[in-house]
DNA sequence: TTCGTCAAGAAGAAGA
DNA sequence: TCTTCTTCTTGACGAA
């Protein structure tokens, strides 16, 4: 649809402008930015873990123990692997209760999002290499690149979908106007019709005035029943003319 | 791979 | 100032 195409157009224009940061770039502007990466608190990406940092994931977790043992079990690989593995800057930390099972959430810096991004704008998808080497790069996990890939590609679609629609909102409502100002002057056209004298309703060209009585003629020979008759179009700037009718 | 969802974490708002 | 609640972003995962 060549509609659609140009929408895109204009869209992709429109996210372009925002893809410096989407992160940034979507939240409310009177806010902070959402992201504090020099935060005491924050998780530090550098700092690598073993994988037996997540300790017993013991009751009171949020998340599975399924999903608990998959991100040990990762770990555990790279750790053996040798690799890097900042999932949890302070993972193993116990509860109060003792337990340990404080699975903290990763949040990448700012150089480790900025090169996703940068990595993003090249390609949306990546091949296992591509994954590989910016895991490398990134001292992250693959499966983390990944996912991250998987996320901005869905947030992405998102965002373009919310575009989308605020475009096809407006264009509906361009629409609907014009839709309401043509009845509308469908309606009038028809008002002064109806108010008209029957003769302002002919063909202009098939009525005369009689130059003496100034009386409507109508030449056409089918037209019987109008109580006058017709003659060839007066020339209006001469109406003593021979074309001139007369009663 | 997409989609839907969960949940951590950050930040603002509101109230004591 | 501190706590609590709310909202938003985003890392992660399972199902299809």
């Amino acid at each position: 649809m060549g509609f659609h195409g140009f929408a895109k157009a204009e869209l992709v224009l429109e996210l372009g402008l925002n893809s410096s940061s989407m992160a940034e770039n979507t939240r409310k502007p009177t806010k902070k930015p959402y992201l504090s990466f020099d935060h005491p608190h924050e998780p530090s990406l550098s700092l690598a873990l073993s994988g037996d940092s997540y300790g017993g994931a013991g009751g009171g977790s949020s998340f599975s123990n399924a999903s608990v043992k998959r991100e040990r079990d990762v770990a555990s690989e790279e750790s053996e692997r040798g690799g890097a593995n900042n999932t949890c800057g302070e993972d193993g930390e116990e509860d109060e209760d003792g337990s340990v099972n404080g699975r903290k959430k990763l949040r990448l810096t700012k150089a480790q999002s900025g090169l996703l991004e940068e990595a993003f704008k090249l390609h949306t998808s990546l091949n296992p290499q591509q994954k590989q080497k910016l895991a490398r790069d990134l001292k992250l996990r693959p499966r983390q690149v990944e996912v991250w890939f998987q996320n901005r590609r869905a947030r992405t679609k998102l965002k373009q979908t919310e575009v989308d629609c605020e475009y096809l909102k407006k264009c509906c409502k361009r629409l609907t106007d014009e839709n309401q100002r043509l009845r509308q002057e469908v309606h009038e056209l028809k008002t002064q019709k109806a108010l008209q004298p029957i003769y302002m309703q002919m063909p202009a060209a098939t009525l005369t005035m009689c130059p003496s009585c100034e009386q409507i003629g109508d030449t056409n020979p089918a037209s019987k029943n109008i109580p006058f008759t017709m003659a060839p179009k007066r020339d209006f700037f001469n109406p003593y003319s021979s074309s001139s009718a007369a009663c």
